[in-house]
DNA sequence: TGCTATATATAGGACATGCTATATATTTAA
DNA sequence: TTAAATATATAGCATGTCCTATATATAGCA
């Protein structure tokens, strides 16, 4: 996916779900689709809803069911994990953002 | 590492070597403690030293023996490679850092 | 009522990351 | 010249990511 680009950037997945439902309740579809918008690749059902899934477990998002579509928002220690992620992920990699 | 976010950020390392390495020539040790910098963790050296042997076979970056210290700097297609993995970079994840 | 599209679920696996532990080479200090 | 510190190398492994393939449930339409 990414390794065309001589990198990776696996294992933002999870991140990036947290940051989108933080902004906004979404189900998955929209989810998936909205990283498509950023990433050029929208990921797979089996890569968003296993993800999902163990977010829910780690109680860091709650989906709630209404008809085929389970919207998922996010939680008060979802809400401080996006926020103590943000931080680090600025502290990490923002000089080469800012580089960009 | 990053878990106790709620997310990892893991196979960023290629990358932010990378990246470290097109900014200045530096060998396995300066490398280490420049991720260090930024992370809060050193990675270690079973971590550093296999991803400089793969990103040299991979030619995107060419190390110079010189006594105990081997000094890596970019090649031509590193230069390419970090270029487009900046590009996609932010292009995914740009939106989270203008948020922060 | 059937047909199709949408949304979700999950098993199983390929692959990469980054670790621990250990080993070796080189430099420096005693 | 030993001893200690620094720098690099590598085997082996636990873990996580994200995939393919498949299955199920719901919704909308003919």
């Amino acid at each position: 996916m990414v390794r065309e680009y001589g990198c990776d950037m696996r294992g933002m997945l999870s991140f990036q779900i947290l940051w989108l439902v933080s902004k906004k309740p979404m189900h998955g579809e929209q989810i998936a689709e909205e990283i498509r918008k950023r990433r050029g690749e929208k990921p797979k059902a089996g890569t968003i809803y296993p993800a999902l899934k163990e977010m829910s477990s780690r109680k860091l998002i709650k989906g709630r069911k209404s008809g085929k579509t389970i919207t998922y928002s996010i939680t008060p220690a979802g809400e401080k994990a996006v926020s103590q992620a943000i931080t680090y992920f600025v502290r990490s990699f923002g000089d080469i953002f800012k580089s960009a």
